[in-house]
DNA sequence: ATAATAAATGAGACTTATTCTCATTTATTG
DNA sequence: CAATAAATGAGAATAAGTCTCATTTATTAT
C-alpha cells in the first residue's frame, strides 16, 4: 500500500514525501468518492490543513485525482489510478451517498457518437465527459436508516 | 416579463414580493447559466446579498431554478420553467463559459434504459440527470480571444 | 554518505462565499 | 383597512479554501 503510493508519485516525478503518501493511502482507502472532511477525519492532524489542499492540487495536477461537487454543494474527491475504469455518479439525496456507476458499453459508443456532434456545433475540444444521476436509495443504502 | 415573473411566484404559492420578481427579471436575462456574481451585477443592489441567496433558496423550493457548481468550484443557477427543455452542460476550461445543450432522441432514450438498470441494481429511485461535457472552445466562444 | 539547493510543509492569518440574526418593512387576508 | 404572518436589509458570524513565511525535508551531485 505503502509502496504504490511512494510508485505513483515517483512515476509522476514529484517528490515522495510523508503528506503526500498519506493522503494517497487514505484516499485508498475507501473506492468510492469521499468529502475533505472524510480526509481530514483519517489523517487525525498528521497533515495540516493547508498541505492537505496542497496535496489535494499536486494530485489533481499529474491526473491522479478528480476532484467535483456534491449537489449539495460539497467538494468531494476521488482517486483516478490506471485501473480505475471511466464511470459515473448517482447522488443519493437523503444521505448524500455518492456511488460510482458504470454505464453498459452501447451507452457508452453512443454517447461519443453525441459528444462528437456537439463538438462540431459548438466548435468545442470535449476531453472528458460524465453522467450524473440524482436521487434517493430507497431502503439499503449504508447511511440512510 | 414583469408579468410573467407574478405569475411564476403566485402560481408556486409564494408571496409575491419585489426582489423576487427583480430576482426572476434579471435570471430571465439570459437562457443560459448565470453565477451570483452575474446576478448581483445585475441587480445593482436593489436587492441585498441575504435576500437574493434566500430567493434563490425559494426559487429552488418550488423547482424554478436549478443550481449547480462549475468545474472551477463557481455556483451557477439557471431558471427551469414549464417550456425549458431537458438539457446538459457543455463546460469550457479556458473562459468558464457553460453552454446548455441538447442530446438527440435516441440518446435520450437509451440514456433512461441505462437509468431503469442503474435503479434496479442499486435500489434506488432516480428522478433526475444530467451529463456534463468538459473541454475548451476552439476559436469563437464569446469569451475566450 | 553528505552538503548544497530547491521544494515542500506547518501554523495560523486572511479571504470570500454563504448563512444567520434581529429589528423593520411589506404582502396577504378577512 | 387593520391585523398578522412572512419577507427583507444590514451587517455579524461561519466555514471552506488560500496565502505567507519561517522551518523542515527530499533530491542531487560530489
Amino acid at each position: 500500500m505503502s509502496e504504490s503510493s511512494r510508485k505513483i508519485l515517483s512515476d509522476n516525478n514529484v517528490s515522495v514525501t510523508n503528506p503526500r503518501i498519506l493522503v494517497l493511502e487514505a484516499l485508498m482507502e475507501s473506492q468510492n468518492p469521499q468529502t475533505i472532511d472524510d480526509l481530514q477525519k483519517k489523517l487525525e492532524n498528521k497533515v495540516a490543513k493547508s498541505t492537505l489542499y496542497r496535496v489535494l492540487g499536486d494530485l489533481k495536477k499529474i491526473n491522479v485525482l478528480h476532484e467535483f461537487t456534491s449537489p449539495d454543494n460539497i467538494t468531494v474527491v476521488e482517486l483516478l489510478l490506471h485501473d480505475t475504469e471511466h464511470h459515473h455518479h448517482l447522488f443519493c439525496g437523503d444521505c448524500g451517498e455518492i456511488i460510482d456507476v458504470s454505464l453498459s458499453n452501447e451507452f457508452e459508443k453512443l454517447l461519443s457518437v453525441e459528444i462528437k456532434k456537439i463538438e462540431r456545433k459548438f466548435n468545442f475540444q470535449i476531453n472528458d465527459h460524465r453522467v450524473e444521476m440524482f436521487g434517493t436509495c430507497t431502503d439499503q443504502c449504508s447511511n440512510c436508516k
